[in-house]
DNA sequence: TTCTTAATGATATGTCCATCTCATTAATGG
DNA sequence: CCATTAATGAGATGGACATATCATTAAGAA
């Protein structure tokens, strides 16, 4: 990954124009508008590769497959619509919740994902 | 599912025993030390009965397949050790969290995973 | 105990996602 | 503008999990 190429770039575009985690198959899509002809196996390459390099970073929620945002933002959550199956940036965190863990676990980390209905579908 | 199988008995009797999330494949290898010859396919046939039945319940993680616990216990969520794999309960919850999402979105649910290191791998 | 047939076990098959292969295309350096 | 070769696109292949198939076994009724 040492060009730049058309490809790279929509990929990275469509990512940032998105505001929001995508799918593979979501960026594909997005991606295909600016540039048809766009193959699936490019877009994986790019995700690993920008990955690799910080540039993006994985959302992984449960029973779904990762999906991809930009890195920089700040320590935050996501919400899964319930019907449209998309996936939202959420900025706020419930804090420590090391209380929870029983006792002798060292907690160092967490994940939240919230469900419900965005505000498209409501 | 009509009969009572020792397979099945022993099956559910794995997960009672093991008090926490078990992985399709840790059901095997648990319910098999009591039934040798136990084959997969009973396994996951019988955790989908179970299920339906509404025996059993689903715990997705993140990037995780699904484990399954005994249905019956109040609301809760999940600890999983970044060294052995291993998912445990944990009791708490921090409540409400609806203030978190965005404005217009509707919550009705949520997950929360806890990270770090169990009791045995510190 | 015998009979009926649901359930099992071994393995084939299916599914979904991700990666690999390789001929072709196109991004950079000169 | 050319030459070099990284990157792409199409499709094949891989891998992990889950389901389907079917001959065999065994649970439960009589």
């Amino acid at each position: 990954m040492e060009r730049n190429t058309r490809q790279r770039a929509a990929i990275l575009d469509a990512i940032s124009r998105a505001g929001r985690p995508l799918l593979p198959r979501e960026v594909l899509a997005a991606a295909q508008r600016t540039t048809p002809g766009l193959g699936i196996a490019t877009v994986y390459r790019n995700l690993k590769a920008m990955l690799a390099e910080g540039q993006l970073s994985a959302v992984e929620l449960p029973g779904e497959n990762a999906r991809f945002e930009k890195s920089g933002s700040q320590h935050h959550h996501h919400f899964q619509c319930m019907h449209c199956q998309r996936v939202f940036d959420v900025s706020g965190c419930p804090g420590d919740l090391s209380r929870l863990a029983p006792p002798g676990f060292a907690v160092d980390g967490h994940e939240l994902t919230l469900y419900g209905r965005c505000k498209e579908c409501l």
